[in-house]
DNA sequence: CCTATATAGTTGACACTTAAAATATTTAGG
DNA sequence: CCTAAATATTTTAAGTGTCAACTATATAGG
């Protein structure tokens, strides 16, 4: 190994899947990290926010917020912050939900509809770009392999409940 | 899909690598997740601190602060909050680097290596649990192909600089 | 030697994150 | 209908994380 990294801890008598875990965890840090900078270089905003957006860019009838928790895999209480940052901006709105009275949707406004499109368009090359280093076969190899993976720790997860 | 996720913002028309990649940061959420809790549930510890005292026990001597941000993957000021943690709790300790007067070493405390060593071994078991999904050859793919991620990474930034 | 630059570490400002408590509303049972 | 439990969201406290500014020390060239 080249440089000192989250890999470093492991050694030869490690199990081969903690081995396997500090390097699915490098890789991804790396490829975060690189995101991140990104963002906040060329536009001035975080990861956490161009997620958000990007999941109300699917929904144009907007989210409720606990929907958009569930998908963006955080709890809810971030949720509301980064909601109440981009409304202050100007780029997602808060409305309240017909049906439901505790609940609020959340949708893009039409300037956070072009502001994340612009966004969206070169994330997707950095992405491109820094995946540049696989196959096409093997990226679906490793797509297959993580689904393999999720599923299980999402069946794991139901046995417990 | 049967739960909305991360993933669920990946449609047919977006490249197969940014679907990849939402994959990817999903997978690693969810163990990340599950290790932190676990962390916090049977220690009452985070993994960030757990992170940093793994590093010191693969090194005796201590590291200084700049190796353990490399290691970490972090940056320095972030590994001063934790180190000031561990230390305030007795786990870890910081000494003079005997040759350069700008360093500081970090070491395991004997506490801290003993509370290091107990956590070390359940964690290590969680991880196995959730990479049971995959057998030993499907785990050798997929360390493969994150290593060779990786390492494009890696070659990409030092072409910048 | 002496100054310019680089390096090691800490600090402060700000954003993200979780967990738990609190509020408001809905749903289910009796 | 009425109350108990569940659900949707927000709030708070504490820890994590970045970046940039700062202090202290080391190193390199003249």
């Amino acid at each position: 190994m080249r440089v000192a990294d989250l890999e470093t801890r492991a050694t030869r008598e490690d199990h081969e899947a903690l081995r396997l875990w500090l390097r699915l965890l490098a890789t991804t840090h790396l490829i975060e990290g690189r995101v991140r900078r990104g963002l906040q270089e060329r536009y001035a905003t975080t990861l956490p926010r161009f997620d958000l957006m990007a999941q109300l860019d699917r929904a144009p009838e907007g989210l409720k917020m606990g929907e958009l928790s569930r998908r963006m895999m955080v709890t809810g209480g971030n949720v509301t912050g980064i909601t109440d940052g981009l409304e202050a901006d100007g780029l997602v709105e808060r409305s309240a939900d017909v049906s439901d009275r505790r609940a609020l949707r959340v949708r893009l406004t039409p300037a956070g509809r072009r502001a994340f499109r612009t966004m969206a368009t070169e994330h997707e090359r950095w992405i491109v770009d820094m995946f540049g280093a696989l196959d096409q076969n093997q990226m679906t190899v490793l797509f297959d392999l993580l689904g393999r993976l999720k599923q299980h720790l999402r069946l794991e997860k139901e046995g417990q409940a």
